[in-house]
DNA sequence: GACAAGTAGCTTACTCCTAAGCTACTTTTC
DNA sequence: GAAAAGTAGCTTAGGAGTAAGCTACTTGTC
């Protein structure tokens, strides 16, 4: 028996023994988990987003338009359809981060229709700060676990994402 | 090789290395699939309980007072611990399922602030199948992956479980 | 080249959450 | 046993998202 005592997902899932024995639980040791690591490191990693005045979706936006590379430019609707985001609710980040002076939109010339969002330089600056806080934050989450079970995990975890799409 | 073609968060990984070769980018491996994975298959939990008339917030309050036995009775304070709510958020949920007949309030007899939620013959029996419902949907996540993968992802998720607290 | 269909981004109404503050009650301290 | 501190649940104000619908523009079809 090399696992400490119980965490609170295994009592949920006694519980459920408990209440409902005929319950076919399995999922709840993979799902149950991964709700929990997802919010609580995704709390964590806004916290350390907080000190550079944007939150994890704010960032985002910043990151994606970051890493699509020079000239650092995306439609909005790039970037509601990259983050799964609804044009309204981008149109809100949109907003912010260019009154916060991250980015800033320009007609498209090709369709007046459109238009085009571009990182600033205090933008870049500030994302290349944050994006290196972020990872600092999970990969201290990661410590416990060794190069190999880090490795292993992620490999199961991309095929868990691969079968999940269109779910 | 066994990996299929590369999938979204290989992508960003890659255009990370691009911008940014000195960032360590291996946590995205892994946190990056466990938020893609916990909203996917989230949104599809959340598709299997709307039949029953309720979203997963509201599921999951009635699920703690089903799973927590007979009398099925927990404090809104309880059930607001239990789920990470604020208590006003909490307030509206009960409002909510009381309204629709799944569960009620009482006054605590023991302490005249408090009161008691118990879950109605109603909510029970919905309960009982949302459940069910839920659980098959996750399963059907878990398809793609062996026995033994879904047991090694299990306890690798159960060990960063613990590392992540407190974090 | 006119007209239907499709697309881009924004606005509005609504939902559900949090943070802060309230009242009422209980527990601790002296 | 009175005063101070703590706790339970609710209310209010504000934030951020969705869904639906709008205008403006572009594309496909005949």
């Amino acid at each position: 028996m090399t696992e400490a005592s119980k965490d609170a997902v295994d009592a949920i899932i006694d519980q459920w023994h408990a209440v409902r024995p005929d319950l076919e639980t399995t999922p709840m040791a993979v799902f149950g988990r991964i709700y929990r690591i997802a919010r609580t490191v995704g709390d964590a990693v806004e916290r350390a987003y907080a000190p550079y005045g944007i939150s994890r979706g704010e960032f985002d936006v910043v990151a994606t338009l970051r890493r699509s590379g020079a000239p650092y430019t995306l439609s909005p609707r790039q970037l509601s359809a990259t983050l799964m985001l609804t044009t309204g609710g981008m149109t809100g980040r949109l907003d912010k981060l260019e009154k916060a002076g991250l980015l800033f939109r320009t007609p498209d010339p090709h369709d007046r229709r459109g238009l085009r969002v571009t990182i600033t330089d205090r933008g870049l600056a500030l994302i290349d700060e944050a994006v290196a806080a972020g990872l600092e934050v999970q990969r201290a989450a990661l410590k416990g676990l060794g190069e190999e079970e880090v490795a292993v995990l992620g490999g199961l975890l991309r095929k868990l994402t691969a079968d999940v799409q269109g779910a």
